[in-house]
RNA sequence: GGCGGUGUAGCUCAGCGGUAGAGCAGGGGAAUCAUAAUCCCUUGGUCCGGGGUUCGAAUCCCUGCGCCGCCA
């Protein structure tokens, strides 16, 4: 069986999940889902990292013990991923032994081939953006995201030859022209290393982190600590049991660090030896109501506010039906409620009402006819096949668009069909018969597109159909065919709205407008 | 400043050499199974401005402007 291995970035955990982080979660979890449809043995990482120096002075701050602290805002993420129906496999924090392990491990292999130098590094140094400044990229002397001033840092490192590796990562990007998705930041990234790779610091004079291999007064810098959370969360170095699964075949990141990851996570691994990751997709941000998310316009929106009130299928949707991940995207509760409106309680949520309800009211929830005919079949082998081309290119959207020609037509169904009129005949019986059982057929199949992307709803379409197995053991049907039918002899499920209409009037402004 | 991207209907975007497209919003109608949802029809665009290439340009080239990204 194919594996697909795919990870986020890890979080640090000095403040709470916001829109932006969930939304790289969902995507990731909308792929992952949909590799595990396609058959894929998948392997899902997300986790914290937490050896970051303001994690360790948030705890401070709250007069913490480091690892308490770290120890209580994991429970918080891990919550709000399952809230969010986040379907990780596993979750690995930097602090863990198994990462110290794999950390210590591969440091040593890059020291044995020599690229690990004792150097000195000075410079103004931003505490919170934890990296170092050119003198000229400072904006009045400060930070230019953090606003403060930073320090003057001036101390003996161990540094990491990455100057040597331009040339190889040169010839790497050329053979793989589709590691760095979208195309445009790979071109960026060439261009960076076309200007020459500066060597870099991999450890900091600290207490907190991964002691440096045979240097315990150095902490490995958390950005080195950090990458390698890829590989031990497949138990790197072990080459067995989970080892299996790398390399990665898609890093899920956000665009600000896709440096770290196409520069010196490939180069890290060259060095040591360790095959390199398949692709690294740098998605793009989410703004608020047109203005980038900020705590200092305290703008930052709680995913599960939108989750608690609308639940979280409706998020994952939006998100990922509005904010490919090519791109930067926006959120705004206007277009929030038309989307939900229209597409999820008018279109699906309705189709799916109506079928389950006239199934109920003319056959008392049986299905005489479980087929398509074929008009409905070709129909739904083509969005079947629109939407796993979409998928393979992480065009979520797109997926998305190809479930709901299924929708659309089905809806069309109903009037063209007119099923009341048919109820009404008793000569038309078999037709009425034959037009449920398509309809139902339609609906199982938008279960299947969409539990990607709206798990638990998907679910519950999927279970009132009386489907099994689970919908999560489902797999997509061969090329050309269909999924088998419900069963016949068993009574369908309640007919209850999907999505609850929300009415305008009371959810104007649960923000402050832009 | 350099490199790159982008500018198409009120909104979000597709089209990337052959008579302007989708969804939503707006207008009209049909229907009543359904969350007053649905379905049908429909209004709406100097395709950022200017110049050029071409039988023909939203689509290619040049230039100006706006926005965005990366680098300096």
């Amino acid at each position: 069986m194919n594996k697909f291995y795919i990870t986020t970035a890890i979080d640090y955990v000095n403040s709470a999940p916001h829109i932006g982080t969930a939304y790289e979660k969902i995507a990731a979890d909308a792929i992952a889902r949909y590799k595990r449809l396609a058959g894929f043995d998948t392997r899902f990482l997300m986790g914290n990292d937490e050896h970051s120096i303001n994690v360790e002075k948030a705890a401070r701050e709250k007069g913490m013990d480091p690892l308490a602290y770290c120890d209580q805002m994991a429970e918080v993420f891990q919550g709000v991923w399952k809230r969010l129906d986040i379907s990780y496999d596993d979750f690995i924090r930097t602090t863990e032994p198994r990462h110290h392990r794999a950390v210590q491990e591969l440091l040593r292999r890059i020291v044995a081939r020599g690229d690990i130098f004792r150097g000195k590094y000075e410079g103004y140094y931003c505490v919170g953006c934890e990296r170092f400044y050119p003198e000229k990229d400072l904006v009045d002397g400060k930070c230019p995201d953090h606003k403060t001033e930073p320090q003057w840092v001036s101390e003996e490192n161990w540094f990491f030859k990455l100057s040597a590796y331009g040339p190889r990562l040169l010839a790497f990007y050329k053979e793989h022209p589709d590691f760095l998705i979208p195309a445009i930041r790979r071109n960026e990234i060439v261009n960076v290393i076309e200007g020459g790779l500066e060597d870099i610091s991999v450890s900091r004079a600290s207490t907190w982190g991964i002691p440096f291999p045979d240097d315990p007064a150095q902490r490995v810098y958390v950005w080195f600590d950090a990458l390698i959370n890829y590989i031990s969360g497949v138990d790197f170095p072990s080459e067995d049991g989970r080892w299996r699964y790398w390399p990665a075949d898609l890093h899920v990141i956000g665009k600000d660090i896709t440096r770290f990851h196409c520069i010196i996570w490939p180069a890290m691994l060259m060095s040591a030896g360790v095959p390199l990751p398949k692709a690294v997709l740098g998605h793009g941000w989410v703004h608020f109501q047109g203005e980038k998310l900020s705590k200092s316009l305290g703008n930052i929106v709680n995913p599960l506010d939108i989750a608690e009130k609308w639940g979280s299928d409706s998020l994952r949707y939006y998100l990922l039906k509005e904010v490919p991940l090519s791109r930067d995207g926006d959120f705004t509760w206007q277009l929030f409620i038309e989307r939900y409106n229209s597409d999820l309680a008018n279109d699906w949520g309705n189709l799916f009402t109506r079928t389950v309800s006239m199934v109920h009211r003319y056959r008392a929830g049986l299905l005489a006819s479980r087929e398509a005919g074929a008009e409905l079949k070709a129909l739904i082998v083509a969005a079947l096949r629109d939407y796993r081309e979409g998928m393979d290119r992480y065009a979520i959207e797109d997926g998305i668009e190809a479930a709901w020609t299924i929708i659309r037509r089905a809806n069309q169904m109903v009037e063209e069909g007119a099923p009341w009129k048919l109820a009404k005949d008793p000569a038309k019986a078999a037709e009425l018969d034959a037009l449920l059982g398509e309809l139902v057929v339609a609906l199982q199949h938008t279960a299947l597109l969409l539990f990607p992307v709206m798990p638990a709803k998907a679910r519950l379409v999927w279970e009132t159909l009386r489907l099994t197995p689970a919908i999560e053991e489902a797999r997509f049907p061969a090329e050309g065919s269909l999924l088998p039918p419900p069963p016949g002899d068993t009574p369908l499920g309640e007919s209850k709205p999907l999505f609850p209409r929300i009415d305008k009037a009371p959810t104007e402004s649960p923000a402050r407008t832009a």
